[in-house]
RNA sequence: GGUGCGGUAGCUCAGUUGGUAGAGCAAAGGACUGAAAAUCCUUGUGUCGGCGGUUCGAUCCCGCCCCACACCA
């Protein structure tokens, strides 16, 4: 019997993991499971590069288009729907493939999460509302006093994991330090993990490129509609933050555009840094493709 | 041609009552287990427009020149 084998292809954005994932998927007859964060709303379509409509109709894709903007998305919420995903691809097929930048996502999928217990909304928001009234000062105060664990160790000049810190602590009367053991779950099937990247210079041209295409398309429009939900954190998305200046009057447009393609820069380094950690991934060079699928192959027939 | 305001880090600018200078953004590196396209940390030598003068010492004061902008002719 095969063993059944998932075929995961990350890397920065705008590398061509996408074009690859479909190749993939025709070669094996098989489905994508999308490993990206923003690309699973319905609302958000030009903004962020989600796969063009035709191979929606004919590869079936999961994560994208599944969720609404108002929904609460998060890495959980990815590790449960993924897995989901590829059990019932696996129920059909041997081969499935994921693609996405999403580093957090992927490893939650591969490694899974310390299970915590699902915070209700109402804290964090309580919470929330407290630090904006309050700022920083009273987060760390209350930090150090509720959870001494985290405040010692912990990220303590980062807001958000303060905060997240002290929503474990109120809701569970524990240290989200407790929970975190960082055990690996073994998944019954296997991985491969494939690195596209990019030398800096072509990377920064694609991304300018994507970025023009996309105010072509009509990016500007798409988040003019969708000004009203801009508090959501669906929105907090390059391409959205940079247009709603504009629209506030901040800046000029080539002001936004040109923040646009910094900020994506800066989002495909972190990408980078973050995925360069993880040894189980073999790079190649996204000019080569072929490459890919020649490794892949081979790779598939050894395990047979 | 005259007057005014400027010329300081890749960009936008702050500053030094004369002791060779600093923020934001960019850039580079890094962290990150339920906000992750988020959030956070680290890294700043640049003929302080040019040439001369005053001074122990000038980017800062003075003179001339060049450049940009505004206004007046």
């Amino acid at each position: 019997m095969i063993p059944k084998t998932i075929i995961i292809i990350t890397g920065p954005t705008a590398v061509g993991k996408t074009s690859l994932a479909i190749d993939l998927a025709r070669q094996y007859n098989t489905s994508i499971i999308s490993a990206d964060s923003r690309q699973c709303f319905q609302e958000l379509n030009i903004g962020v590069a989600k796969p063009p409509r035709v191979h929606l109709e004919e590869i079936p894709h999961f994560f994208i288009n599944s969720h609404v903007i108002t929904q609460e998305v998060h890495a959980g919420t990815f590790e449960g729907y993924a897995m989901d995903a590829v059990s019932r691809i696996f129920s059909e097929r041997d081969i499935a493939i994921m693609a996405g930048g999403t580093g957090l996502y992927i490893r939650a999928f591969c490694e899974g999460l310390d299970s915590i217990p699902q915070i209700p909304a109402g804290v964090r928001q309580q919470i929330v509302a407290q630090y904006a009234q309050s700022g920083m000062e009273w987060l760390h105060q209350e930090v150090e006093k509720k959870d001494p664990l985290f405040f010692a160790e912990g990220e303590i000049r980062n807001p958000q994991r303060l905060m997240r810190a002290l929503e474990v602590m109120i809701y569970t009367g524990k240290s989200i330090r407790e929970f975190q053991q960082q055990k690996k779950i073994t998944r019954n099937f296997s991985m491969l993990k494939i690195g596209l990247e990019l030398d800096s210079d072509l990377l920064k041209r694609n991304i300018q490129h994507r970025v023009d295409e996309m105010i072509e398309k009509g990016l500007a429009g798409e988040v003019r509609q969708l000004i009203t939900y801009r508090g959501l954190n669906a929105l907090r998305t390059v391409g959205y933050t940079e247009l709603f200046e504009h629209f506030d009057g901040k800046i000029s447009l080539n002001e936004a555009i040109e923040k646009i393609k910094a900020n994506t820069r800066a989002y495909a380094k972190r990408q980078m840094t973050w995925f360069k950690k993880d040894k189980e991934i073999t790079w190649f060079d996204a000019r080569n493709v072929d490459d890919v699928k020649k490794w892949v192959e081979l790779k598939l027939k050894i395990k047979n």
